[in-house]
DNA sequence: CGGTCAGTTGACGGAAATCAAAAAATGTGG
DNA sequence: CCACATTTTTTGATTTCCGTCAACTGACCG
């Protein structure tokens, strides 16, 4: 019934079995992600029970599914360490991306609503996750009112960054949207105790495009042009902020007719 | 220009009392919608329970706010009749609409995140909705499984409407925004019961524009185009579509070069 | 070394934004 | 109910930004 690729759940080679084993069994209580995805005044015993519950999972090679469109809802997945896309394609085979997973942010939301993934979650490159059986989670929160709370807290989050995706889709030139999408990274970067003004794409540039509502050829102009233009500097996938209150300027004053030259 | 209107909750003028209040009383057991905002098996009692927490609400007139941008989350809304839009706008007074809701449908959760609205809900037109202290429906939802499951079901349910609205700005011609647009709201016509080739647009064409992206003279000239083609006949906000094949290979073949018949 | 792939750059045309104004719909007061 | 004012929608002319096609560069890899 599979496509092509395994999802993570069928693959169980002993040779990958080989990856420090302790390093995955590091605890809730002591994971740096900790207030990213637990930010709610949890406490010690309870903590201990949401640790039991969770599976740690091997790193996810670089194109490794976590779920597929269609797949029964069954975990929740935090991004511990890489980074993944949610992807939704039509069935005519066009795809649209939907969104970007850092560390701390879940996946798996999308199938609250029909019981199915409405999208493929993807590796963007070497990745780990935490997986939570949703059944379980469920129960335990309804027991637990702080964590209740946070559920649902993470969930808004998750909606908030889709709010902030239409946004972006909403602006009309490219300059705004990339910009936006630049900035938007580097805060979470930020969140996550890394340097804001480095902000390394774990996504190729047709992702971008996808992402942004853009050809990839645009995202490669437009990246040009802010370079040109002293906001930022690239290399490849790496982009460094040089001008941080430039790019504030081009996603808030959003509209700004100056393009400088001139 | 609506910023100065009070939100709903300021608003208790006696006068507006008037109004049948019978129609109003009229219990969430009874209500046609029910199968909409509360699909899932809930008993009789806690059926009761549930319909005495909800307050009904006076009739809102066109452009009043159910709440606004950084209102704190207080209580989820239903739609009961007429339509509601979302929008959020950024500090420079751009606005963008992040959805409709129509009759059955749910507004209120973007304020999970953070615990403040994320957006101003504004009526389209006369309309009115339930209300539900937020506060009472967790607390209660902890305590019936199934009404803990349908919670998430409803806010799973709003994020898939979400993530369309990315799909249709994802799409790069204005013709295939307006068709999905079209033809999404025909199928929740369709859910609540009415004729889904009778599609009555709530909303004006600015709005239509802001949500797809597009200018506003862009939505009036696809709209005519696609009567032109026969897919559809428009008549100010009344729209028909007459040829439903046409308009449904138009969003699922999507990139269809040709416009005439083919 | 050639092969593939990701990214960049250039030229060009087209789809949609913008500017502008008419036409239709809606509301208001007499 | 009509005349008038205001808003909404349509239509037209022009511009421009971005998508498409194409060729080129550089990185990576066997």
């Amino acid at each position: 019934m599979q496509r092509d690729l395994p999802t993570a759940h069928e693959m169980s080679t002993p040779a990958s079995n080989v990856v420090d084993l302790a390093s995955l069994r590091r605890s809730c209580a002591s994971c740096t992600l900790q207030q990213l995805c637990l930010p709610s005044t949890v406490d010690a015993e309870d903590l201990a029970r949401i640790d039991s519950m969770v599976k740690k999972r091997r790193p996810l090679r670089r194109g490794e599914l976590l779920y597929r469109q269609g797949d029964p809802m069954q975990s929740l997945f935090v991004a511990r360490e890489g980074a993944f896309k949610t992807v939704a394609l039509s069935k005519e085979g066009e795809s649209q991306i939907l969104g970007f997973h850092i560390p701390g942010e879940l996946l798996g939301f999308d199938a609250l609503g029909s019981g199915e993934h409405q999208c493929d979650a993807e590796a963007l490159g070497t990745a780990e996750v935490c997986e939570v059986p949703f059944e379980q989670l469920e129960e335990f929160a309804a027991q637990v009112p702080s964590l209740r709370r946070q559920l649902l807290r993470v969930i808004g989050r998750s909606m908030d960054r889709d709010q902030a995706h239409v946004e972006m889709l909403g602006r009309r030139h490219a300059t705004e949207r990339v910009a936006l999408f630049l900035h938007s990274l580097s805060e979470r970067y930020r969140a996550l105790g890394r340097r804001p003004e480095q902000v390394d794409l774990p996504m190729g540039r047709e992702d971008i495009g996808s992402y942004l509502g853009l050809a990839i050829e645009t995202v490669s102009r437009t990246l040009g042009k802010l370079q040109e233009d002293g906001v930022i500097s690239v290399h490849g996938r790496r982009v460094q902020i040089t001008d941080c209150a430039a790019l504030d300027r081009l996603v808030h004053g959003g509209d700004e007719r100056r393009t400088d030259h001139g």
